[in-house]
RNA sequence: GUGGUUGUAGCUCAAUCGGUUAGAGCGCCGGAUUGUGGUUCCGGAGGUUGCGGGUUCGAUCCCCGUCAGCCACCCCA
């Protein structure tokens, strides 16, 4: 084989194809559960459409090329401009809150390693059009039950959320500017990969132009904050506190009365990226080990203003399935795959073919999943693939059973076999199903 | 994109110091078994040792390059 798969491309063998439809189905159940309505977009979009969000840098890190009608196009890295162009579209005639989700591939062209690839599939939850912190806690509720719904406890996996609005008064009461927010936040993204002095070097600034050191060192410190009541104590005397501390508190609360706030943790060194995030930011993440983040999101305000013209609150998150996927397969989450066959079908000889043929048929239409022997086979032989296959149920058709107008209904895993009228096999395969 | 590390059968792994025809288990195919599976027994197929070059009488083993995987960085989903 000279030919194989470009790196960071993946292809799904029939377990693989199993694992990725167990995690898709879970994901549409819980969305569904939440009234959230499924949509797709183009994987082919102008560059543009990342450009303007991202700025060219963007581009280095995308699947793009010209095409033949020399437009300049890349495939999809994220769902969101996506999004925010299709909702831009129709959002005077869509009722609010508009709750939707996709499931959709994302490429990105960078160098791939454990948990990132140059392609994953996506799912996207996004509420547009709520403003307020019960919209937050709705997608934040959505995000674990996706994790209970996968068998995941939360000793398994945990939510860490912040909210900008807060951090932001706290950096500024800690005296950084409204210039050097960006700078504060970049820090404190890198707070758990980065040595203290490394970041007191960066929060100062290569060329001293960033903050004193006293300033440095208090955002370190409220970078380091834990737990609601300690953010609540950090914030008394910060001009503007109490209002900042509101909806990430109404936030909790709403969780707390879902009874889910056992899941979740304030942390406030929850950054992500320095984008577009305007309140409430947070991450799913492994308990145990140090994976990377398994999912992520928050709340964006101007974004759909800024890419689609349109301006309505949102909140959301994007989960990848390759981390969860490695996680649930670490734990052993994922089921047995369904067995392909239930009923397998064995002729005795030549001339019973067309019986087994009909019979298989028949099957088939009840929507019983059926296969039978395509070559001549002693009966021996077919039911090794009977019970390769994990049929539960052979058929026998033998001249002796069409004699007599009937089949040998054969239990595999009880090892019992009888007689059945060939009339009644069907409905008595049907029966014998659950 | 940078650095490190690893590549042997479909899978998991052997192969002494550089030495003859690269082995095993699992899986796959066939037979024992022409109206009854799983267990068992017997047999078989399957390898350009990632690829290309170099050193050597001789390379899976040593050297160089390259491709791919993994790890870290970068960046983030």
């Amino acid at each position: 084989m000279s030919h194989q798969s470009l790196p960071g491309f993946r292809e799904f063998f029939p377990a693989d194809f199993a694992a990725r439809s167990h995690l898709f189905e879970a994901w549409r159940r819980v969305a569904a559960r939440y009234g959230f309505e499924e949509y797709d977009g183009p994987p082919l979009e102008p560059l543009e459409l990342y450009t303007e969000k991202s700025g060219p840098e963007i581009v280095g890190q995308l699947y793009n090329f010209t095409d033949k009608g020399d437009r300049q196009v890349a495939l999809r890295p994220e769902m969101t401009p996506t999004l925010a162009r299709m909702v831009a579209s129709r959002a005077n005639g869509l009722r609010k809150p508009i709750r939707w989700f996709s499931i959709a591939q994302m490429f990105r062209y960078e160098r791939q390693q454990r948990g990132r690839l140059r392609e994953h599939y996506q799912l996207n939850c996004d509420l547009i059009g709520e403003p307020g912190p019960l919209g937050d806690a709705e997608v934040i509720a959505l995000l674990i039950d996706l994790a209970r719904e996968l068998g995941l406890g939360s000793d398994d996996v945990r939510v860490r959320l912040s909210d900008r609005r807060v951090l932001a008064a706290l950096l500024r009461g800690a005296g950084v500017t409204e210039a050097q927010l960006p700078l504060a936040y970049a820090a404190i993204d890198k707070r758990e990969r980065m040595e203290r002095p490394a970041l007191e070097a960066m929060l100062r600034g290569v060329d001293g132009s960033g903050m004193s050191e006293p300033v440095a060192a208090r955002v370190l410190e409220v970078a380091s904050l834990h737990r609601l009541d300690a953010v609540e104590k950090a914030l008394t005397g910060v001009p503007g506190g109490e209002a900042a501390l509101l909806p990430l508190r109404q936030t909790l609360q709403a969780l707390a009365a879902m009874g889910l706030d056992g899941w979740v943790d304030v942390d406030l060194t929850i950054v992500r990226g320095l984008a577009y995030y305007t309140g409430t930011v947070f991450e799913l993440f492994d308990a145990g080990k140090s994976l990377r983040a398994i999912a992520g999101g928050g709340r964006y305000d101007d974004l759909l203003g800024r890419l689609g013209g349109v301006d309505l609150p949102a909140v959301g998150f994007a989960m990848g399935d390759v981390v969860i996927g490695d996680l649930l397969k670490e734990r052993g989450l994922h089921p047995a795959p369904t067995p392909a066959v239930e009923v397998f079908i064995a002729g005795v000889t030549d001339d019973d073919l067309p019986h087994v043929l009909a019979l298989a048929h028949e099957c088939r239409d009840a929507g019983l999943r059926t296969e039978y022997a395509l070559t001549a086979q002693a009966v021996g032989k077919q039911l090794k693939l009977a019970d390769a296959r994990q049929a539960r149920v052979a058929v026998l058709i033998g001249p002796d059973d069409r004699a007599r107008n009937e089949v040998q209904i054969k239990d595999l895993t009880a090892k019992a076999q009888r007689s059945v009228s060939r009339t009644d096999a069907v409905a008595a395969l049907l029966a014998a199903r659950s």
